[in-house]
DNA sequence: GCGCGCTGTAACAATGGTGTAATATCGCCG
DNA sequence: CGGCGATATTACACCATTGTTACAGCGCGC
C-alpha cells in the first residue's frame, strides 16, 4: 500500500501543500485538483486509488462529487475520505449517506490521516489481504481468521494472528520489533519492544514444535517468517520425520 | 536512534526539567532553548535532527517558529513536533497549515512522547539501501539477513554481517581499521583497533576457504573486499611505490 | 458481578555475541 | 638468518539480547 495513488480535493493551497508534503512523506503517491471538474478528469486520466476530498468546495461540493462517483460503475467503489471542519460535524450524517468511507474531521494530526488512509484502502483491497497464505504445513485464512497446521486447526489470539498473518505475508523478510510495531499494532499503539517477543512465543508455541521453526530470530535485529523450517546451517538438524 | 539530537523549545523551566530528564533517559541528545532567537543559534549551530516545539512562547510562538523553519531549504524537512496545552486544541485547526510533523497534548506520559520521537524519527531517516549484494559467488541480501556463497547460506553474527555488508558495498577499496571502526560499529564506540582483527577472522571463518580470499588485508594499511577471490599467482606487486 | 481470555509489563534465566589480552605466525628488511 | 613490527589465532570473561515465566489490568459475555 506505500505507493498507493492518491487523489486529493481541495482549494485552499495551504492545506494542499501541508497534506501533501505529509502524504508524500508517507510515501504515497499524490494528485492534487482544485474543483470537481480536475477532479474528474484526473480520476479518468490516472484512476487512483483513493479520494481525499474536502467538503466544502468552490462549485460542486465534495458531498455532490461523492454522489456522483457513486452513482457511476467504475467508480461506485473507490475509496473516499471526507475532510470536514469542526464545525461542520453535523453535517457529517449527511456525509454517511453520500457514500464516503471514512471522515477526517480538522483538525487532524498527520499521522492520524495516515492512519486513516492506510486502514481504509487496506478494508478496500480485500483481495490481497483475504488471500490465504500457505507456507509448508502451515496455512492461515483471513476471512475465516482460522490458522491451520497440517489441516489441524489452530487457537490464536487475535494478535498472535495478525502477527502470523504479517510475517506470513512477507516470508524470508526481516522485520524489527519496531517495525512489527507498525505494521501489525499500528502506528499510534506505545508498547514495549520486548512484549513483541512474548507473542512471539506465545505464537510459536501455539504452532507446536514442528511449525514454529518457521517463525526464526535473528539476533540483534529481530524476527522472520522462514520458508525453510530448520533451514540455518550449522549443525541444525532436519526434521526427524519418516 | 538513540544519540539522535533534539532541540527542545520551551519556555517554562520545570517543562523543560522534566522532559529533559525523560529524553536523556532514552538516550537522546539534547539542546534547549527558551525562545525563538535561542533556537535559531542553536539550529543554526548544532543541525539537531529533529525539534520539539512548545506552542506557547514568548515572542514569537512555536507556529511561527515552524512555519520559518519551512520556508527556508536547509530547514524544510526538519522534523517537528509541536507540543500543546489541553486548552489550546482548537488552534490545531491551523497546525497542518503550519508544518509540524506531529503533535501531542500535555499532559503527556514520557513514554508517549518518546515513542512518537523515535517513529518519527524513523519516518524521516533516509532508509538504509536494502538492495542486495553480489559479487562472484556471495550475496548478501540486507532484507532477508542472509548471507550466502554460492547459495548456501552461511551463518554470520551481526557485527560480522555489517561489516561484511560495508566491504561488498564498497569493493576493491581499502580501509583503515579506524575507518572501518565508524563506519561499522559508529562514531563514539571506543574499541580496541585489534578488535577488527578478529572480526575480520571470524568473517573469512565463515564464509569459508574460498570465499574467505575475497577478504583482503593490506598490510600497514588496513583491509579490503577484493572482487578478485584470492591467490592471483602473479598479483605479488600490491604496491611497488612508496 | 463474576469469571475468563487476552494483553502488556516486569523480573529472572539462558544464550551467545563481543571485546580484550595473550600467544603464535607472518611478512618484510637488513 | 635474525629481528621486528604487523597480523592471525586462540581463549575467556563479560554483558547485551533473547527466552521464559508470572502477574496485574482490562474488556466482554454470561
Amino acid at each position: 500500500m506505500p505507493g498507493a495513488k492518491i487523489l486529493m480535493v481541495e482549494d485552499e493551497p495551504a492545506i494542499r501543500e501541508m497534506v501533501g508534503y505529509v502524504l508524500r512523506q508517507a510515501d504515497f503517491e499524490l494528485l492534487e485538483a482544485a474543483d470537481a471538474p480536475q477532479a474528474y478528469g484526473l480520476i479518468a486520466d490516472h484512476k487512483p486509488d483513493l479520494l481525499l476530498v474536502d467538503w466544502m468546495l468552490p462549485g460542486q461540493s465534495g458531498l455532490e462529487i461523492t454522489r456522483r462517483l457513486r452513482r457511476e460503475a467504475p467508480t461506485a467503489e473507490l475509496p473516499i475520505i471526507m475532510l470536514t471542519a469542526r464545525g461542520e460535524e453535523h453535517d457529517q450524517v449527511r456525509g454517511l449517506d453520500c457514500g464516503a468511507d471514512d471522515y477526517v474531521t480538522k483538525p487532524f494530526s498527520p499521522r492520524e490521516l495516515v492512519a486513516r488512509i492506510q486502514a481504509l484502502l487496506r478494508r478496500s483491497a480485500p483481495h490481497a489481504d483475504a488471500a490465504a497464505l500457505e507456507h509448508g504445513p502451515l496455512r492461515l485464512d483471513p476471512l475465516r481468521h482460522e490458522a491451520r497446521v497440517k489441516g489441524k486447526p489452530v487457537e490464536l489470539g487475535p494478535t498472535e494472528f495478525r502477527l502470523l498473518r504479517f510475517l506470513m505475508a512477507h516470508p524470508n523478510r526481516v522485520y524489527s520489533r519496531v517495525q512489527l510495531l507498525d505494521q501489525v499494532w499500528g502506528q499510534g499503539s506505545y508498547i514495549e519492544e520486548r512484549t513483541i517477543d512474548v507473542h512471539i512465543l506465545r505464537l510459536r508455541k501455539a504452532l507446536g514444535k514442528k511449525a514454529a521453526g518457521h517463525i526464526r530470530t535473528v539476533r540483534g535485529v529481530g524476527y522472520q517468517f522462514h520458508t525453510d523450517p530448520g533451514g540455518t546451517p550449522g549443525a541444525k538438524q532436519q526434521r526427524k520425520r519418516a
